[in-house]
RNA sequence: GCCCACGUGGCGGAAUCGGUAGACGCCACGGACUUAAAAUCCGUUGAUCGUAAGGUCGUCCCGGUUCAACUCCGGGCGUGGGCACCA
């Protein structure tokens, strides 16, 4: 369908100034997205010959709408995977659902639907709104991790991690309400309390399982190693510092008076002489045993409980301690310290007790303010001699140790070893290796996730539930009222029989933690149809992902779980890839401003009034506080919803202002404004596109023309094709749209400034080659107008089947390049040589210059910079 | 508190390996077209001094390295994210 114009003699309209067809996206859109439906254009089968490509962005939770984190991470999973698509990769590219969890929970105790309902209901209006931006995965793969198959699948390989000696129980603690009678989440807590009774959280201890992470500690460690390449930089610290190894100094204090001892663990054993107090947590045996005769101990463990369990909780506290009263032996020195509980002493952590130095450690050193402990300098830094009357904080730099006897005098890297070696020696510590990372928790208490399979027996203990007896299902009657535990409260669901002996016995009423799902969902979309967990051939064939994409709030705790549960599937023989992730990108998060009332809290655009510099509150004409930026959530009223803009605009405009308004690691601040820029622009396309189609064909230009100005077309041309391509691949996208802009601006020009009449053959053919370039290379950021333009423009194969176009080499010779001219560093002059210009004639060329002639008068010329194709730099006195 | 980032015009951002600061886009202003409006097109747009040519200053702040620093180093300030039961 070509559309020659009909050229009558004598006509004065140019085709320029005839009336268009207008761009239209909303049939567009619906048009290409139900070809690509019918002609199941992205659906992946496993090929033997074709190289693979797996592309995976991360799946969502279905909260029922989709926002701007999604749009944003689908948009740029879906412009990498349609890039590849054109440079030839089978590329597997699936979408499913992330759909246990707490959201499901509450809504029913709020409105009283049913998780299940609740949960597929959304499920279908998401993937309703994901089909409108135009995405191209292979529907055909989905799945839903509530699904009973897949939460099948996935006790089953529990039970593989169970047999491996990966799964065991022990005592944790939990933030509990005593009102609710249930565990509240670190996010349900609020300034201490319950958010929905009020009450004050207690920390209490329940018997929970855990999964064996530390046993893969030091591999998962080593191997962000061989992530270098692929993985950001901050995303490889952030894990690296989680998993923590440290290596120190194990040693036991005597407890006069008693045949106890106090094991500690420390990272600095050059500071051991320093030693003037030990510290214990408030969960330490000893401490419970002291409470248990000591009503001023226990109150004070009491209060230290009734923090929450979060890090940050813990570690925001003023520092506050309780004198056991008890005395601990130094080893070396064998002088008495004494012995305190103290609130920031963490339990799971080495051996839950310290020793203490507060000339070296800064929570050491406000504890020994506080309780006006002594403070003893065993370090001193480098020039200067510390003072402990006079130091306002601890000194934790490198230096020469002192009043430490036989280690005076040596540099403290030197002696952390002497002294470990002492140690040894002496037989009364070893040197160790600590991680920081903890074994994960996967018990939850609650209903909306998979059933651990195990059965409680009064004979036999625990008892794993045999796999043919699987799945453990979820009843469905249910009653949620957001206090207790739903499937302990179930009259019959938890009553069974023992595996092994036959009598009667409970099912483990705790589910598992989500995380557990999004630990090998990405395994699961290699065989999503496989009857039975994984199917190790096809797993194998995609695995593993070559592209992540998904956002950096998950840089350590989902990555890393799902880290190690890839390792110890590998271990079971599931998949054969060390890990699962061999590039990732982690996008940044979509923000605006909050506005919040005094009065009436988290307000909306819409209900805030400006005057002069400030807000007010619509309602009560309250001043507003504008919080920065902050992460969009519906809590904060500050949610863009997508659908507007789809709706309005087309998803195509939205899809490129996203990608065009930052890079994808750098946290966007929403703008409406931006968009109207990016619809302009497709408007230009449309128009640039159609006029080249109705122009008489002739093919795309291969070699270069003689004329000037088309030779600095198709030059501009073959300088977009490789400037997008080298940006798409380091995740430049918005350079790379600049680039097509620039290079539809140069063609609206050229068009502009060239009269119809004098348009040559040649002329034709690079403007035709302009546009085809300028399609293809948008085709993975805008598919849909892409397509309809490239239909247009004659060709009756999808756009989505052609390839990358390629460099021509000989376009990106420069026949001249322009060079700055400096004196001192300043610049003075610009200079346009021959390519092949040598030193000798730059120089005299740029002494030509009036405006460095100038600069020169007077001055010698000490010392000339030429870097070559860039600048020549004067240095004069 | 600890860990990790980030900070460039009125705004989003660009400058890929230490080498032209402000590409591209938004906003604003001026103009063309139109009976008018919308749309579109053309132009101006970091600050400051100057009629102009041109000069000076300028990438959060202070200091350093270098012929040359948005970029590297040290110190500070500010903002954002994570902190193990939100996903």
């Amino acid at each position: 369908m070509f559309h020659y114009l009909q050229k009558a003699s004598g006509n004065p309209m140019s085709e320029r100034e005839r009336v268009r067809e207008k761009y239209n996206p909303q049939a567009i859109e619906s048009k290409w997205q139900n070809f690509w439906e019918e002609q199941q254009s992205f659906r992946a089968v496993e090929e033997a010959e074709r190289e693979k490509y797996y592309l995976l962005v991360m799946f969502p939770y279905p909260s029922g709408r989709i926002h701007m984190g999604h749009v944003r991470n689908y948009t740029i999973g879906d412009l990498l995977a349609r890039f590849q698509r054109l440079r030839g990769k089978n590329v597997l590219h699936p979408m499913g659902w992330d759909a246990f969890g707490m959201p499901a929970e509450n809504a029913a105790i709020q409105k009283g639907t049913h998780p299940r309902t609740w949960t597929y209901s959304n499920i279908e209006a998401m993937r309703r709104e994901l089909r409108s931006m135009g995405l191209s995965y292979d529907w055909q793969r989905e799945l839903a991790t509530c699904d009973p198959q897949y939460a099948h699948w996935e006790q089953e390989l529990f039970l593989k991690l169970y047999e491996k000696g990966l799964v065991y129980r022990k005592l944790s603690q939990v933030n509990w309400d005593p009102v609710d009678q249930t565990v509240l989440a670190n996010e349900q807590v609020i300034d201490g309390k319950g958010w929905r009774s009020g009450a004050v959280v207690e920390r209490r201890e329940l018997s929970q399982w855990f999964l064996k992470i530390t046993a893969y500690a030091e591999e998962l460690l080593d191997g962000l190693r061989q992530l270098e390449n692929g993985w950001p930089e901050t995303v490889r610290s952030m894990q690296s510092h989680w998993i923590g190894k440290s290596h120190g100094l194990e040693f036991a204090f005597a407890i006069e008076g008693s045949d106890e001892t106090l094991p500690v663990y420390t990272t600095r054993p050059d500071t051991v002489m320093g030693v003037t107090f030990c510290s214990i947590a408030a969960e330490h045996p000893l401490a419970r045993r002291i409470a248990s005769a000591n009503g001023a101990a226990q109150a004070f463990i009491q209060a230290c409980q009734s923090v929450g369990t979060s890090e940050e909780a813990i570690e925001r506290l003023e520092k506050k301690g309780f004198p056991t009263g008890l005395q601990a032996i130094h080893p070396l020195t064998g002088e008495r310290v004494p012995i305190f509980i103290a609130n920031f002493v963490l339990m799971n952590y080495g051996t839950g007790a310290v020793m203490a130095v507060p000339a070296h450690d800064q929570r050491d050193f406000e504890f020994a303010r506080t309780y006006r402990l002594p403070i003893r300098v065993v370090i001193q830094p480098p020039g200067v001699t510390l003072d402990p009357a006079e130091m306002s904080e601890a000194y934790t730099g490198p230096g020469v140790l002192c009043h430490s006897g036989p280690f005076d005098g040596l540099e403290n890297e030197t002696a952390k070893e002497k002294i470990i070696a002492a140690f040894v020696a002496q037989k009364v510590g070893n040197a160790t290796t600590q991680y920081r990372l903890r074994d994960w928790g996967i018990s939850r208490q609650r209903y909306w996730g998979n059933p651990i399979p195990m059965i409680h027996c009064p004979q036999c203990g625990i008892v794993p539930v045999p796999v043919e007896q699987l799945p453990v299902p979820l009843p469905d009657d249910v009653e949620l009222t957001g206090s207790g535990n739903p499937l302990a409260r179930h009259p019959t669901w938890k009553q069974t029989s023992c595996p092994r002996c036959s009598t009667a016995a409970v099912r483990e009423t705790d589910t598992m933690d989500t995380f557990a799902e999004s630990s090998w969902y990405f395994l699961r979309y290699c065989c999503a149809d496989h009857d039975g967990p994984l199917d190790v051939a096809r797993v194998n064939h995609w695995m593993p992902v070559d592209q992540y994409v998904g956002g950096i709030e998950h840089a350590v705790l989902h990555l890393l779980y799902a880290r190690f549960f890839h390792k110890a599937l590998r271990d079971c023989g599931l998949v054969a890839c060390d890990e699962p992730f061999s590039r990732l990108l982690t996008q940044g998060m979509v923000r605006k401003d909050t506005f919040r009332c005094p009065e009436h809290g988290w307000r909306y655009p819409e209900e805030v009034r400006q005057q002069a510099d400030a807000l007010y509150c619509l309602q009560c004409n309250a001043r507003i506080q504008v919080g920065r930026n902050e992460k969009m959530s519906k809590s904060k009223h500050n949610v863009v919803d997508p659908n507007d803009i789809i709706q309005g605009y087309g998803a195509d405009t939205a899809r490129l202002f996203m990608l065009f308004a930052a890079p994808p690691e750098q946290d966007l601040e929403w703008n409406d404004s931006g968009v109207d820029g990016a619809w302009r622009f497709l408007n230009r396309l449309w128009r640039l596109i159609l006029d080249v189609a109705d122009l008489p064909y002739q093919p795309p230009a291969r070699t270069m023309p003689e004329q000037a100005d088309l030779r600095a077309l198709r030059s501009k041309t073959h300088e977009t094709i490789d400037k997008v391509s080298r940006d798409v691949q380091r995740f430049q996208f918005n350079t790379a749209i600049s680039a097509v802009m620039e290079l539809v601006n140069a063609a609206n020009e050229w068009q502009n400034a060239t009269q119809e009449g004098q348009r040559t053959p040649e002329g034709l053919a690079v403007l035709r080659e302009v546009a085809e370039s300028a399609v293809l290379l948008l085709n993975p950021f805008v598919p849909h107008i892409t397509e309809e333009l490239w239909h247009r423009l004659g060709h009756a194969q999808p756009l989505c089947q052609q390839r990358w176009p390629e460099v021509d080499a000989e376009a990106l010779q420069r026949e001249s390049i322009t060079l700055v001219i400096q004196v001192n560093g300043k610049l003075r002059a610009r200079l346009t040589v021959a390519a092949e210009a040598t030193p000798e004639q730059i120089e005299a060329a740029a002494l030509a210059e009036p405006a460095v002639q100038q600069q020169l008068l007077n001055r010698t010329i000490r010392n000339r910079i030429l870097v070559p194709g860039r600048l020549l730099n004067f240095v004069v006195n």
